[in-house]
DNA sequence: CAGGATCCGGTAGGATACTG
DNA sequence: CAGTATCCTACCGGATCCTG
C-alpha cells in the first residue's frame, strides 16, 4: 500500500524527533533517571545505588549502569581493593542532562494533580468500561 | 561532600523519581514525543499525524493519542461532518511540557557527537565483542 | 476519515542462583 | 562487594482486517 515516494513533511519531524528519540533511548529506561538522580550528588557505589533506588534488581542496575556508562553519562571507577569497590559518577554531560531532567520533574510535580484530574474526567466521560 | 551523603535516603530518590517516572510513563512512549512535537504548531488531524510521523502504525497512533488525551495533554475535537474530522491540539499543560522537551532536544543535539564518541570508545575499550 | 479488534513476535524487565 | 548467567513473563508495538 505504500508508494515508493518519500513524503517531505516527515523529514522535519524525523529531524526533530530523532535526537530526542535517542535521548529517550538512553534515558527512557525505567531506572536510568533514578540512577542519574541518585548519582547527582556525588560518586555512588553499586550497593548504594541498589539500596537507594529500592525496587531495582541487580540485573537492571548493572544493565542500566552499563548503558549509561557506554553513552558517556556515567564514569565508572574501579578500585582494585580486596573487597571490590566501584564508584559511579555523573559526567559533565550527564550533569547537564540532570539539570534538564529537573525541569521535567518540576513540570511533573506542578501538573501532577491536573493529570490525575484529567484522567479521572476522561475515565468518567469517555471511558465507560463494559 | 563525601561525608554526610552516605545515607542517601531512598525516600528522596523515590520522591523525586516518582513524578518523573509518571511523566516518562506518559511520555516515554516511542511516539508520544513525536506526537507532541508534531502537534506543537497547531491543531492536527489524525491523518496528518499519521503521515507526519512516518513509521507509526494506526494502532500506535490511536493508542498514544488516547493516552495523551487521557492525561490531559491533548484536546481532541470531533467535527460531526460527513467525512469524520478529528483534530488534536496541545493543552496548555502540554505546551509547557513541549518547552521542557525542547531542552531535552537541545541537550541531545549538543551532545550527540559526544555520545557517539563515548559509545565508540566504550565499544573499543571494554566492549570486545565475541 | 478515524478508529476498533485481533493475532503475533521482540524485548524490556523481574526472580533467582552462581562467582571472582 | 559487584557483578554474571539463565529463565520467564508482560507488555510494547507491528500487520492485518473490519466498522461507522
Amino acid at each position: 500500500m505504500s508508494q515508493s515516494h518519500t513524503d517531505v513533511s516527515a523529514e522535519v519531524i524525523e529531524a526533530e524527533a530523532c535526537p530526542v528519540a535517542e535521548v529517550l533511548d538512553h534515558v527512557a529506561g525505567k531506572w536510568s533517571i533514578g540512577i542519574i538522580v541518585a548519582a547527582a550528588h556525588g560518586p555512588v557505589r553499586f550497593t548504594e545505588l541498589e539500596r537507594a533506588i529500592n525496587g531495582i534488581s541487580r540485573r537492571m542496575l548493572t544493565l542500566t549502569l552499563r548503558k549509561l556508562e557506554r553513552d558517556g553519562l556515567l564514569q565508572r571507577t574501579v578500585y582494585p581493593t580486596v573487597p571490590p569497590k566501584v564508584e559511579y559518577e555523573l559526567t559533565d554531560m550527564a550533569r547537564e542532562l540532570h539539570s534538564t531532567l529537573a525541569s521535567l520533574t518540576d513540570w511533573a510535580e506542578r501538573h501532577r494533580h491536573a493529570i490525575a484530574a484529567a484522567r479521572a474526567a476522561y475515565d468518567a466521560t469517555a471511558g465507560q468500561p463494559v
